[in-house]
DNA sequence: TATGCCGGGGG
DNA sequence: CCCCCGGCATA
């Protein structure tokens, strides 16, 4: 490609830029020491390309929504459906009795739910046991395997989430992705999942709703800071949270066989039935029945739960939803499913998966750790090859042209 | 297949 | 330290 220059081509001009000042040592070769050499070119190269730091600004509101309602969910991300109840609605504290792990309440400040960037794909389902006392280890027993059918089908121990490792893993990795990252502000003020995408509306909700102050933007003391706070998503993440959620996917399949009944879930009790033992990890197992769950429809569930949720701040949910949740928590008792709102929503939108990936680990050891990943998922948004070309090779950040991790940009 | 980049190697 | 590349993981 770029080796022809000097010849008898009279005009090639484009090597020409070289030949600007490293020299004129003919031969061929030196293109090779030019690339080293103009580091210099590089920094005033790369001005044009502003970081892309604006286009993000403007959304168009449909995409709004969608981050909305990925985000109301999300601080739920990384804890169990139960407990995140207590964290927005502080509801059903007590019924605490019969909860064993009521005390969970720490996480419940939603500041944690770190996402991390790697759109996790490895699918909602992750890993971890149901931390419910009765552990497990009735399940996995082969009779189950193939069963589906009975009511214990639907019961997806997946989602969980142990909770106790739940904040050891920020962020492993420096750099994220930065690409179509959004910004969006999170109202923290109890059962208000209010999500807006500019610190100036937001502070305006908390001030007006929470604060009941009629004052318009000027005066503000900035006590609003403290009621919400800033989250990063990138549109993309959302799709796929979407798509592939994890515990919506059983719920859907719930209702139609709700073995739990759904709303009069009250009147029975736990006794009533086992304790689900159906919760197979994972589907890698022969688990019939948690394959099918996860497709489109979950989507579409996701979708409603979150409309449902924001329509109101407290919203019961319809029960269906509620009953997986508390199968999935294990010890909860189904009783009080009724009785807690909102909290679950959703699942996990992107929050690195971990599970299957790090290579050491069994598949039980998993929860607690959750290595980063192997490598780095590999940056998002276009780095130096790809914004530059190969041809323009010399214009590439130095970390680029030595295949490290590319440093400007960054994600 | 193309891309990002870690780990390692040579000077 | 600077400069590269093999090779892997990923898209």
């Amino acid at each position: 490609k770029q080796d022809m220059h000097f010849g008898p081509e009279p005009g090639e001009e484009q090597r020409s830029t070289d030949g600007k000042r490293v020299s004129r040592d003919s031969d061929t070769r030196s293109v090779s020491l030019l690339e080293q050499k103009r580091k210099v070119v590089s920094s005033s190269i790369d001005v044009p390309h502003a970081r892309r730091s604006e286009e993000e600004v403007d959304m168009d509101k449909v995409t709004a929504a969608m981050v909305l309602t990925s985000l109301s969910t999300s601080p739920l991300v990384r804890s169990p459906p139960v407990r995140v109840s207590e964290g927005l609605s502080g509801s059903w504290k007590d019924n605490g009795s019969a909860g064993p792990f009521t005390p969970s309440s720490n996480s419940s400040s939603g500041g944690y739910w770190s996402w991390s960037a790697p759109s996790d794909q490895s699918n909602p389902s992750t890993p971890s046991p149901p931390l419910s006392a009765d552990s497990f280890k009735p399940f996995r027993v082969p009779s189950l395997g193939g069963v589906g059918p009975g009511p214990a089908g639907p019961e997806d121990p997946v989602l969980d989430e142990q909770d106790g490792s739940s904040l050891l893993f920020d962020e492993p990795i420096p750099r994220k992705r930065k690409n179509s990252m959004k910004v969006m502000f999170k109202c923290l003020w109890k059962n208000c999942g209010k999500v807006l995408s500019t610190a100036a509306g937001i502070q305006r909700h908390i001030r007006t709703i929470h604060l009941g102050r009629n004052c318009d933007s000027d005066c503000s003391d900035g006590e609003e800071d403290f009621y919400y706070t800033e989250i990063k998503l990138n549109t993309d993440s959302v799709a796929d949270g979407l798509s592939s959620l994890s515990p919506a996917s059983p719920s859907v399949l719930s209702p139609p066989p709700p073995p739990p009944s759904p709303l009069p879930s009250v009147s029975q009790l736990p006794d009533s039935h086992k304790p689900m033992q159906s919760s197979d990890i994972k589907e890698p197992h022969a688990g019939g029945t948690t394959p099918l769950s996860r497709s489109a429809p979950s989507a579409l569930y996701l979708i409603h739960t979150d409309h449902a949720y924001q329509a109101t701040a407290p919203v019961s949910i319809p029960s269906s939803s509620s009953n997986s949740a508390s199968s999935a928590s294990t010890s909860f008792t189904p009783t009080n499913s009724s009785s807690f709102s909102i909290s679950w929503q959703s699942p996990p939108v992107t929050f690195t998966g971990t599970t299957v990936r790090n290579p050491g680990c069994t598949p039980t050891c998993v929860v607690g750790l959750h290595l980063s990943s192997s490598r780095k998922v590999r940056g998002e948004g276009k780095k130096c090859r790809k914004v530059y070309g190969m041809e323009n090779r010399d214009m590439w950040c130095t970390a680029c042209r030595w295949k490290k991790a590319c440093q400007r940009f960054t994600d």
